[in-house]
DNA sequence: TAAAAATGGTACTATAATTGTACTGTATTA
DNA sequence: TAATACAGTACAATTATAGTACCATTTTTA
């Protein structure tokens, strides 16, 4: 199984959370109440977001965090990515990064693995945060070609 | 990053070893050498993608693995899925199983995410294992769709 | 018929990555 | 100036992965 990790899923919580609730800022405190995890875990992620250029911070007694762009231009590619670090399949690399592979001369494989992960990159950044926020919309990312004859 | 696991990709490499010699059976000590990694650890590899339906073997002296299917009718997702489990990228669980999540009433997000996990599992269910094979061909997965509004 | 070769299944150990927490520093407000 | 809240770093505990070993079963061959 392919998998996200925890903190990125919750993660994802904090910023649907953030989404909703577009009005002034938002203390740690609050929202690890409100999405139901730890304190010291919301801190750390909510941290991590605002390095990653998703969140808004202030300090200060009456500071706090918001979304620094409108939830429709937030994608989950951003999110994970300011978690969990670029999106990729294996060590192959992305389609950013070189990667780091021994084996090299008997990998003929690593260029598809690249234009592999790139499509799943693509999937993830067709998904919007404001999408998220809606419970049950469709999500129509991607259309699939005609037909692909199964030889 | 997401990622798979170290052995989902000894195992596709293992796995276009086979489709690119598609003559006869091959010992699990003859495919060990061939790509590279340890003796048990193929054995183990070769164990769970014969259980799931896409090697055939033979014991005994003369014995050995090989395809089940031609390698353009196995995609990504079968080896993945015969080493990792169902694709899926959360708890949410997957297209097919529910998933055992807590939170439930908070968690309006399960439906969105079971919907990227299908976006994800087309895209390595649209990579065959004969286009593995081939070094540099380019791959067409999915195409996407006119334009996506960025409000 | 027996021995050798190879897969099938299970269980176990060691390693590594993730997760979660704590501590110290800095900024802002009352 | 005291209290509140974010920023950064580092650390401990847990968990999952990776890798190995063992024994059973099947098939071929001498």
């Amino acid at each position: 199984m392919i998998r996200i990790g925890k903190l990125t899923d919750y993660g994802i919580l904090i910023m649907t959370y953030l989404a909703r609730e577009p009005e002034g800022l938002h203390a740690a405190q609050e929202i690890a109440l409100a999405v139901g995890i730890a304190l010291p875990t919301a801190n750390k992620l909510l941290k991590m977001l605002a390095r990653g250029g998703l969140l808004e911070s202030q300090r200060g007694t009456k500071g706090g965090y918001a979304l620094s762009r409108p939830p429709s231009t937030i994608t989950m590619v951003d999110i994970i990515g300011a978690l969990e670090g670029p999106v990729g399949l294996t060590d192959c690399g992305t389609a950013q990064q070189p990667g780091n592979c021994q084996r090299e001369r008997s990998c003929s494989v690593k260029a598809n693995w690249q234009r592999i992960s790139q499509a799943v990159n693509d999937a993830l950044a067709g998904v919007t945060l404001a999408e998220m926020t809606v419970p049950s919309q469709p999500i129509r990312i991607y259309e699939r070609q005609p037909a692909q004859p199964v030889t």
